[in-house]
DNA sequence: TATTACTCTACTAATTCGATAGACTAAGTA
DNA sequence: TACTTAGTCTATCGAATTAGTAGAGTAATA
């Protein structure tokens, strides 16, 4: 399970890359929407911005943006960087391997399947932009609505 | 990141896996032999009793063995006891679905690529049984001391 | 200059985590 | 029977993490 932070920072950037190359959206709209506490919030879109996935403007009409196109925000950078490496175990992580304890890291089959479950989790989070997760949405809220219009 | 408890649990696990068939294991054994803290790993392996892993009997002689085989084991099984479901966010639970906190759920996209995560984890994590481990490992330690020999 | 909206830091309450302690029970064995 | 071995159970504890709040400060705009 991924932490509070980390869910509503998926959450609010998809709701930027929803609204890409349109005007800056602001903490409070973002925080409206997505229901996630206002202060919160704004160390998550702090974070973000550090981070390098969003941009942001003071004053009237501030808010925030995207800082690079919804097509090169994976949701696997995203997610490491609230939640560190996606490896179960310290052992298996690609990005910042560590020890695990074991007493023989070298000859550990355990370590195998740790290894194959961190790269079948980055195979999906790494392939999967904010972009295509715009995209899923849109067709989930299409097919939506063609339900509830046929039910009318 | 899982705990160290499901850490300790599998690599418990597996000390027992590679005795499979003998006597049972001390406590005391695993302890040193994976070095896991003794009276931390009396609680886990408590746990992997209630969970129907393994069984126990007390006085000389007595200890922990498996309480089936090896091949009905998976890891994934083991995992879920300690760390609970395997989806990275509620809404994409399958044993234990539960709310995410997200406005609507029945057209979020970043859902479906929860739900994909999960289900790439699950994949490896289900299909593999502490026998699978045991026999990596077997073949890891072969490997290890063919290099061995060779540098002799 | 007043307002809007982001920025930064500190703080806190609650929970979880990793571990330790110790008393207790059951099963062998001399 | 008495002793020893080895698992059982419950309580406790300090440290870390988490989720969230508070509030003062800064930049941009009208
Ligand atoms: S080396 Fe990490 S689990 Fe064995
Ligand atoms: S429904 Fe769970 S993230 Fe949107």
């Amino acid at each position: 399970m991924i932490s509070s932070r980390g869910k509503y920072a998926t959450r609010a950037l998809l709701h930027l890359a929803q609204r890409e190359g349109q005007a800056p959206v602001s903490i409070q709209e973002i925080s409206e929407r997505q229901v996630i506490p206002l202060k919160f919030l704004e160390q998550i879109l702090l974070t973000l911005k550090q981070a390098g996935f969003v941009t942001s403007r003071k004053g009237p009409g501030g808010g925030y943006q995207l800082a690079k196109s919804a097509t090169k925000i994976s949701l696997g950078e995203v997610v490491r960087v609230f939640e560190g490496p996606l490896a179960l175990v310290s052992c298996a992580s690609v990005t910042r391997f560590g020890e695990c304890g074991c007493p023989h890291p070298e000859v550990c089959g355990l370590r195998e399947v740790w290894i194959e479950a961190r790269h079948a989790l980055a195979q999906v989070l790494d392939l999967t932009t904010f972009a295509d997760i715009v995209q899923r949405q849109s067709h989930l809220e299409a097919g939506h609505h063609a339900i509830h219009d046929f039910s009318i």
